[in-house]
DNA sequence: ATTTTTGGTGAAGATTTTATGAAGATGCTG
DNA sequence: CAGCATCTTCATAAAATCTTCACCAAAAAT
């Protein structure tokens, strides 16, 4: 059974939506906050997050911003704004999976979450013994048995590449997902640290490379 | 660049998509009627169809229907009617990739495409007994079970034919629609990447040609 | 058969992108 | 405020890639 995390506020909304999940056999928890629901996720099994982008306490793109620099579930914003500009940055820049606007009923939205799942299914990365690990609570990198201290920076770069290994991370993207940056900074920060990273890693394995120039795009890290 | 088609029969709301299109640098082409559509779409390279499903000769659902018959195509679809079965019926059943309704803006459009458009090509379909694969987000061709490392210029020209195999590409067109540049550069650049990709096929696989030159033409890639 | 056109080849040069080391800026702590 | 760690910027070096070119080979046209 695959299990949804409903991020939404409005009670009568969650309730509808959690009903027809329900009976499309999803099993489902809600929460009416950011907060709660981030730390939820950290130490459940979610398949697909339903986000409200109205939220009291965080906005619900800050939210999806923490999601994704951790996790790659797929997200699928609920919007009750009809603000477009929203929806746009939301969706695009941030990483989300899909978006529903307004006039939305039970229905659409668990169609929604069937399309998304479908296509999530198919790209399961399957895991693998990683030479890596995170020490979240103590902002550390675990590398090889080691822990590694890092900088704030380092640290949230690497974790960020070691929980989504094996793809390109272009600068801009590290820039934004990590600082919340508008487009102030230069991309060249991300190099530079990225210098560092890598000599951090291999001043205890030097046998190869982990951390990969893909040319043109940005950086990945391998597995 | 990235080539729509747009079916509407409306001509002010798909002067608006085509605007917007655009104006994001996405090339399209408009027909009003489904017969027209589906007719182009024998013959020419699209990677998405926005959809009406108001047409006036066909239903739209019919045209997705055919489209589908033949194509996997991203298909999405827009609908003016605010009947959300419709929306349901055509996302879930006739492998619509989204949909879009009523109170819809250039902008949204814009953004459901781009979504669309990424999703379907990281998750490229598991084709028949190609030898060819791509790994969108690792920017890597995978050939006879290898992945191949290309320079930037290299992997667009070969994603791209992979993408499109059997048939013609001209070098104009690789020109125009990889870098989108003027028409400043000279052909004979492509003939030299189209070269540097046979010598690294070929170190993979010499049995046979991979990718055949038609001669004042362009180049095919066969499968 | 010869000429003309088109594509292949390898290498040089131009261009772009990334790495590197160091200096300056920022911010925190005592 | 000083001292320290970190972050950012900058100039320059190094590397990878892209483009162009001259020349050769193959195909088509005459």
């Amino acid at each position: 059974m695959q299990h949804i995390l409903i991020i939404e506020d409005d009670k009568t909304i969650a309730e509808n939506i959690a009903f027809a999940l329900e009976k499309d056999s999803f099993s489902w928890v809600w929460h009416d906050n950011g907060y709660d629901s981030l730390h939820y996720l950290d130490s459940n099994q979610v398949d697909l997050v339903l986000l409200d982008v109205g939220l009291p306490d965080i906005s619900g793109f800050d939210v999806l911003r923490k999601i994704r620099s951790k996790s790659n579930v797929p997200v699928v914003i609920i919007s009750a704004r009809d603000d477009e500009a929203d929806q746009v940055l939301g969706l695009e820049g941030l990483g989300a999976n899909g978006y529903i606007t307004k006039p939305f009923s039970p229905r659409v939205i668990v169609a929604h979450v069937r399309a998304q799942l479908r296509n999530s299914q198919s790209n399961a990365e399957p895991k693998s013994k990683s030479k890596f690990g995170i020490n979240e609570a103590m902002q550390r990198v675990i590398f090889h048995d080691k822990e590694l201290t890092l900088t704030p920076a380092e640290f949230k770069i690497l974790s960020h590449l070691v929980k989504n290994p094996n793809r390109v991370h272009t600068r801009e993207y590290l820039l934004k997902v990590i600082w919340d940056r508008p487009h102030g900074s230069d991309e060249k920060t991300i190099t530079t640290h990225i210098k560092s990273i890598r000599k951090r890693l291999n001043e205890i394995d030097s046998s190869c490379e982990h951390i990969e120039t893909i040319r043109g795009m940005g950086y990945s890290l391998i597995e």
